[in-house]
DNA sequence: ATGGTAGCCTTGCTA
């Protein structure tokens, strides 16, 4: 089972960016985020007519998750469990033959030091807690998205230029090694060792043509799911096409149980 | 050198 995640920054202007990479990848299942509207206006007929079942928390100009698989979505959960006053629309969990998979928006957090930051520590508390009890299930889950942290300076293109930055903030990546060292395995440094490799270029200054990114897009398993774990790489296709997010597809294969 | 682009609707805000 492939399994995939994309920010896709806007479900409607990345429509035909989107079907052209499904065409092509065919996942079983993808998480996308940012699509950026509300659950009636995410283009679902298109997607449908792909083989598609499609569940989403849409959130009008901002945010918003969906989780699209060619089988059976069950046992959706919307929002992130831990704050009922938590109105961003960043988390996404359902079943797919089996497998556990949450579609993640986390909060990027930038200017650091302001609330925009705590809300994203706290948010990663948050979700620290929710994986503790999927790993308390004992089920195959891959939590996937844009988690917004690149893990070491071996994920950013430059770390001095970056400083700044919310994603490399050591207590942001402290939060992240809480959370991976829970027990959950980094699906794509489980194939690939070498430095630099990224899912994200700004869309200011031309960062792709000089392959300037950060690697913040993950696929997280828990043991069940790493145990089955065939394979996983960064498409960077999609994002040297017109009309890109500055994002690219992250994906992994779970053999069959 | 502290800019720049993209997407949304709030023609400023978020990233």
């Amino acid at each position: 089972m492939k399994i995939a995640t994309w920010n896709v920054n806007s479900a409607k202007a990345r429509l035909s960016n989107i079907l052209a990479w499904v065409d092509e990848a065919k996942p079983e299942v993808l998480c996308l985020q940012e699509i950026k509207c509300l659950d009636a206006d995410f283009p679902a007929l298109e997607l449908r007519s792909r083989g598609y079942h499609i569940e989403t928390l849409g959130q009008r100009s901002y945010n918003g998750v969906a989780l699209l698989a060619r089988a059976p979505i069950g046992d959706v959960l919307r929002g992130l469990p831990g704050d009922d006053g938590d109105t961003q629309a960043r988390y996404l969990e359902g079943t797919v033959a089996g497998v556990r998979v949450a579609s993640i928006y986390l909060p990027n957090g930038n200017p650091v030091g302001t609330d925009k930051y705590d809300y994203k520590l706290a948010w990663m508390r948050r979700l620290t807690a929710r994986a503790r009890d999927l790993l308390d299930s004992e089920r195959a889950c891959v939590l996937a998205g844009d988690f917004n942290v690149a893990p070491t300076d071996d994920d950013v293109y430059d770390p001095l230029a970056c400083a700044k930055d919310a994603v490399v903030q050591p207590s942001a990546r402290a939060e992240f090694r809480v959370l991976l060292n829970l027990g959950l395995v980094d699906a794509y440094r489980v194939f690939h060792a070498e430095p630099h490799k990224y899912t994200y270029w700004d869309h200011y200054g031309r960062k792709f043509l000089s392959d300037e990114g950060l690697r913040i897009d993950h696929l997280l398993l828990t043991p069940q799911a790493a145990d089955r774990l065939a394979a996983a790489d960064i498409d960077r296709a999609p994002r040297g096409r017109d009309n890109p997010s500055d994002h690219t597809p992250i994906w992994c294969e779970l053999a069959d149980a």
